[in-house]
DNA sequence: GCGTGCTTTGCAAGCGCTTACATTTTGTAG
DNA sequence: CTACAAAATGTAAGCGCTTGCAAAGCACGC
């Protein structure tokens, strides 16, 4: 947007047709005629015209522009799917806004609106459990919206995610069949994250399952950093009887955890085992590399676009998809000390 | 943007005012009678009115959108900093729109006109060195933009961001004062990469100057990823002399030595020692602690967000700063074997 | 040469908002 | 009570683009 860009108008000029041909070479190609199409190309060129942004939002009610909001983008978790996501957009021409909410419902209430407010068509959430009036605000304004990252059948909302409840079980189970009967958790703050909260309950649950006492599992819920995930490490390793394994909610607090583990001079999996959730890029590289839930980031980014982009086009195409997830076994877990 | 939204035209019948007055509450409410604020202010809150991005870009030619091409969201390199500029941003009602380059100029170029299409107002952009088509386009276009990471006394374009030479030198004199001469180069992509370009420089600078032949310095330039970075440690650690220390052009590439050089066995800084660049959180909590240059991310975006929104409001008016890095030692820097 | 059915192009009416200018209302001093 | 300035509000002209509709151009067969 400034002073001296060229409009359709010049275009139209310096080609020698109306402003209308010019836009219909633009978007819809097909329509015009091969001769005055190269010759508008080139006034084009010439003048290095862009379409007015404003303008064509007004005129067409609709702005190409999907807003996200995600919870942080200080950690690898959400880097890939939305790297994913904006690059199946950009297929589309359609462009990515993203907005962060730092896991407070209120500040991503805010960057909701923000999104709105600059025009978006369409939306993309992580998780699905914000508080009322967000919902409403969604729902009254009838804003096309996609939830990743976790997935509730028989919502009327739109998922693209993966059951978290059940990944959690799944690897309490396998932590469980290691032989680990001392367990810890270590798990995101669930409050306002169902994503925490779900893969929380669904270790608690195989725990439980397993016929181990839940009383005796300590659950520390912290924020997703290296740094608290040491300051919960120090306060598990305190603890008597001493866990054997402990469960991550996510692979940055598993990875913090492995890290202030080994700085104090305990061995992993040798003294103790830990096991992460997402399959971060780094979870390869720690030693001992991580034992974790592979959660398909980048599937689940590619879809959320396509359908997305499918519920703004068509409203009441876009379809909820589950996605799976599977174990990625790595050095991080083995058997309890002897 | 959506078909039952309210327009203004809405509010001003429902306010018994005319359009204007509605848009005078909205944007300079002290023209406008207490009482009329009043009674249009419930009739706003009433019909659940927003105004509609479109018309407002089109009749102020301005978006309030301003862009940023990063290039890679896969690693938390750029995340704090862009995450301080998009808070800084909103603070003054402007939303960030993100791009990434991929570190591949003809992508970035994409992005750029994808987001100036999209309206941006103004543009951050990494590093300096660009295409000549690029440059040429922004020159065109007039359209305010303000480079980060990197700092060129005397340019007439806006900086903010440091000296990676100098920063270069200064780390790689630290690793030869703690008494290595054998030293290798693990350095980012330098085509079409300034930063790393300039990182290089300065180390190979500093080496020559203390008196070491630069020729029998290994330098290997790789993408930064944990997996490239082991890669290059099997290459380096099969040299013979084998070097002492390995000077990593960021972090990434540095943890990624470290974790290769455990996993084979290697005792880091006992066999070899290895420093960093940028002080990405995840140096604090490696094993060992990673020596490494502190990039102060945080006010050189806050910095820069300040500087772009007075270039954009009064082009001429941004200044240029240079921020200044300084080194973190921790223990992934020592005394070469003896 | 003329009517027919295409394809290609132009015309003009908005889309919703801001703002310079005109008009009305209100306040104040004489 | 009048005259005038200041404050509040209204009027209307765009901002740059899209698109339904109308007009023009064209090829074809009769």
């Amino acid at each position: 947007m400034n002073g001296n860009a060229p409009t359709l108008d010049d275009v139209a000029r310096a080609a020698g047709v109306s402003a209308a041909t010019i836009s219909r070479c633009i978007n819809s190609p097909d329509r015009v005629a091969e001769s005055t199409r190269r010759r508008v190309q080139d006034a084009i060129d010439q003048l290095g015209y862009t379409p007015n942004f404003g303008g064509r939002a007004l005129a067409t009610r609709r702005t190409n522009i999907v807003g996200a909001v995600i919870p942080s983008m200080a950690n690898a978790i959400f880097a890939e799917g939305i790297q994913a996501f904006q690059e199946e957009l950009s297929r589309e021409k359609v462009t990515l806004l993203i907005g962060s909410s730092n896991y407070d419902p209120d500040y991503e209430f805010e960057q909701i609106q923000t999104l709105i407010s600059h025009g978006a068509d369409g939306l993309l959430l992580v998780g699905s459990n914000r508080p009322e009036r967000t919902q409403r605000f969604l729902d009254a304004r009838r804003i096309p919206t996609l939830n990743v990252w976790c997935y509730q059948p028989g919502s009327d909302h739109l998922f693209v995610g993966f059951d978290n409840c059940r990944a959690g079980a799944d690897i309490a189970r396998l932590v469980i069949e290691s032989g680990h009967r001392n367990l810890a958790i270590v798990s995101g703050i669930c409050e306002g994250n169902d994503r925490a909260a779900d893969r929380l309950a669904g270790m608690r649950q195989a725990i439980g399952a397993e016929g181990i006492d839940l009383s005796q599992v300590t659950v520390l819920q912290t924020k997703y950093s290296f740094e608290h995930a040491a300051r919960a490490f120090d306060t598990i390793i305190a603890q008597s009887p001493r866990p054997t394994a402990i469960l991550a909610g996510n692979d940055v607090l598993a990875v913090g955890l492995i890290e202030r583990a080994r700085s104090l001079g305990f061995s992993v999996p040798g003294d103790l085992s830990v096991t992460g959730f997402d399959d971060i890029s780094v979870a390869q590289f720690v030693e001992p590399g991580l034992t974790t839930v592979r959660v398909p980031q980048v599937q689940m980014g590619q879809r959320a676009a396509e359908e997305l982009l499918a519920e703004i086009r068509h409203p009441g195409s876009g379809k909820s998809v589950e996605m799976l997830t599977h174990i990625i076994r790595r050095g991080s877990l083995g058997p309890p000390p002897a």
